[in-house]
Order: C-alpha cells, then structure tokens, then sequence
DNA sequence: TATGACACTTGATCCATGTCATTTTATTGA
DNA sequence: TCAATAAAATGACATGGATCAAGTGTCATA
C-alpha cells in the first residue's frame, strides 16, 4: 500500500502540471478554469534545477518567455560598471520573473538563483498566441504586469524617499506577507538572501544592514539569528512603515 | 487657395485622428498598420485640454486606459502621508502614461499636468478587446509594457546605487534624448517641470538640485536660466554616467 | 508699479550612512 | 579535525547631502 501510494505521488511529481502545483493559485495560472489550464499546461517547459548562486539570464540574452519559481529563489538585478549591483526584485515560489525582456525580446538584467532552485518556463510566443482565444489568460497576464509594475513603483518610494530604517522594515513586512501568502508562518522565516543581497536591494551598505538588524534586536522588535528571522513585534514594523506609503486610504 | 488649405487643415484637426497625428509614431499606434490604425482610431477618445497643475486621477481611481500626451508634460508620483513626492514618472508628448491601473483596474499612483497639457485616453476594454484580433496592436502594448517596466528598473538603480551628480547627468541626458526624439534640439530646451519635481524624481532635496545645476554650470557642462537648459559640453554628462550603467555592452 | 505669493538660490551646520579596517562566526573541503 | 575561505558583525572615522534659515528673483494681479 505504502509502495502504491509511493508511485502514486511519483507519477504525479514527474507529470508536475500546473494543476497538480501547490502553487498555481500563486502563479501565472490563477483564475483560470481547468480546460484553460489544460491547453496552457501542454506549453510549459517543465522544472529546471538550479544549484546555488547560479545565473539564469544575462543582459542580451534572447527574451524566451516568463519564469515561475517552483522553490529556492531567485534575484534580479543591473549591475554598475563598478560592480555594485541594483536588486530590482527577489523572487520566492509562485511568483514570475523575467518579464524585463518584453520590450525587445532581449532580456535587460540578471537573473541569478538564491538557493538550490527549480523553476517553469511560459514560453511567450506560445503565451501570446493563447492569449487571442483565452480572455481571462489575457487579463492575467496584465494584472501580472500591472502588479510587477506597482512593486517597481514601491520600491522606487522606498529608495527615493525613505530611510534606512523604514527600508529595512519594509522589506521585512514584504518578505513575512509573501511566506503568509504560501501559507507559512509569517513571523517566523528563513531568509534566502544574503545581506548583501539585501544592502543592494534596499540601497544601503551591508554593514549598515547589520548594525540595523542589531538595532532592531535591541529594541526588541525582531530576534535575528543568521538568515533565521522571528518577528517579535511586528506592530512595531507596522508602526515603522505608517508614513511611508499614502495610499489615499483613511 | 490659400482659404481652401486652411479649411482642409481645420478639418482634419478637428478629426484629430492618430493618422493625422504628429505624434502617432512615438505613441501606442507606432508600428500598426493604416487598416488596424483606423480600427484604434474609432476607439480613442479625443484630447481633452488641462491648465497647469491639474490633477488627471489619483489613487483608487478607477482605471479607465492608457493615457497619451499630445502637448504639455504630465509626472505620475505616490506620497508619503508626511507629503514627500516620490515621481514615478515624467510624461512627455508621444507617451504613455497610467498603466499602474493594469493590476486591479484602480489607478495607483498620482497623475498631474505639470503645464497646460492635452492628452488622448485609450479605453482599455476596447483596446484588450482589439488586441484579439489584432497581433500587431497585442505586441505594440507588450512593448510598451516593457519599456515602462526597464525605465523603471533603471530609475530604480539611479536611486539605490548612483550619486547625486551622476542622478542629475543621468536625468539630463534622458530629457536631452526624448526631445531628440521628438524632433527637437538635443542641446537647447525647455523644462516643464520645476526643481522640486526634478528634486523628488532623484530623490534629493530642492537645494542639492540647485547647487548642482550651479555646479554643473561653472565646470561649463551646461547653462541653466530657470527652466531653460543649455548643455554645453554632452560628452563631459555622458562620461559623468559612463559607469553607471552596465547593460554587458563593451 | 506696487504687492503678494511662490519658486529658486545660497550659506551655515549637522547627522545618517558610507567607507575602511579588523574581528568574529559559519561553512567548506581535504 | 583542522585549515582555508567566505559571510557577517563591529568599531573608528569621514562625508555627501539633508536640514534650517535667510535671501533673491519672477510672475500674476490689482
């Protein structure tokens, strides 16, 4: 029985559909029925596994379609001649990456895993062409972009306008709701950055990362202990953050 | 004669289609053809006139479509509840503006004239609707979305990683190629927006943009009255960014 | 041509972060 | 188990821009 069960849950991996991903309420898929589903199933480059630190796409390189995280991580970044990188984006599971290369089918930054790593392929031309038969896929695929674009539009308020602090309490907000949304707790987590990821992601040095993620500890707001974080009191983050975004709510 | 010209004039201004539109080149109907462009034409609704500091929406608008600016200049910004400006964005004649609406069909960000400004909207149920039939028109609105997405991505490394002087060369040289663009001097132009506009695009205080330009001025790279700008030397700006931006070229 | 109102400039001062140097801690691999 | 290496933390110091506080110029309206 336990063996039937085994080959059961095996065939299921190696098929590895979108309807049978935990994640596909996450992702690109979401809201579409099963027929829908079916028909973008077949189009699917199935997941690639990627060790650590890992580089995925460069700037040039040809504009193959959307990438969906299945695990691990994934960052996104440009780069100064100098070397310092620009963070535009972490990418944790159920969530897509890749669509810089839009524009000219050439991709316009680096994408790099984070982690052992495993992820989908939508190939985009096969993603275009569905589009013109599945209106919902179509308007997916906008609320994707639409909500790619409001992240960029947030982080370009964190780097512009805030401070050290609330850009450390934002990211930490960011990252607790996104493991919520998988289900997991959203207090206590594993990062899967390093600090420098997160020093070019929020625009700040790595030593000041750690002097702040030290402060926070004192203050009794979060126990940090390597990429081990517990939110304490996350009021406190909240509270931290009240002024920065107006979202014209009460 | 002389009559029978104007009138002809006058007719196809009032039509004020995209075809008869200097713009429509810059603009979303770039690339379609005359069949598809009269089809877009019938959807469009024509430009609507705004004075000076008007605002167009504001968070949780509804979101109606894309926005085109014919004259004038539009900046798109979100706020701090303390009132800073982070702008998103600066909106020229040619282009688009207000896709943040794509993600939940309510506008998120701030849309306001920085002058007196006309500008067209693009109804986005009729353009989705067009985009079934019409490849051409699909591609043009992915483009467009990729373009939005790698201005900010590089917008996003001005904030996070370039310094105050390498922001402003950086700003300058962009203003510099989209009046190219439009056909106008690349060295000799007229700003629509005002320093503090500038100030909260680069995330710097009022005053760091007015010793800069000063300073800009006495190393003889520009010439700055108010808001009209005189580059001098383009070579010395493009050597000021030259190691900001690593795009893997050599 | 006076009178605000506002945008912009300038100067003086301060401080939040960056930079550099060193130590500590974790991780890897022989 | 012990280097060897890399990542993170800590300390000392420097500084790019922010902030605050006057000024000056410009434009609109009466």
């Amino acid at each position: 029985m336990q063996k039937l069960m085994n080959q059961v849950q095996l065939t299921k991996q190696l098929k590895v559909s979108c309807e049978s991903c935990s994640l596909s309420d996450l992702c690109l898929p979401r809201g579409l029925n099963a027929k829908e589903l079916d028909v973008l199933d077949d189009y699917i480059e199935r997941p690639r596994n990627l060790a650590h630190n890992v580089q995925i796409y460069q700037p040039n390189d040809k504009f193959v379609g959307f990438y969906a995280v299945r695990s691990g991580g994934v960052k996104t970044y440009l780069t100064k001649k100098t070397g310092e990188q620009q963070i535009l984006g972490f990418h944790l599971p159920g969530e897509v990456f890749g669509l810089d290369g839009l524009e000219n089918s050439k991709q316009r930054c680096y994408a790099t895993t984070m982690e052992n790593t495993s992820y989908c392929i939508l190939p985009y031309d096969q993603l275009d062409q569905l589009c013109e038969d599945m209106p919902e896929l179509r308007h997916q695929v906008c609320h994707l972009l639409g909500h790619e674009m409001n992240c960029d539009h947030a982080h370009l308020l964190l780097l512009g306008q805030q401070t050290a602090h609330e850009r450390l309490a934002t990211f930490l907000l960011s990252i607790s709701t996104r493991f919520k949304r998988r289900g997991f707790s959203p207090v206590s987590f594993m990062l899967p950055m390093s600090r420098h990821d997160i020093a070019g992601y929020l625009g700040i040095a790595v030593e000041t990362v750690s002097r702040l993620f030290k402060s926070f500890q004192e203050k009794g707001i979060v126990k940090i202990n390597r990429k081990q974080v517990d939110i304490i009191d996350i009021d406190k983050l909240n509270e931290m953050v009240a002024n920065c975004e107006d979202s014209g709510q009460p």
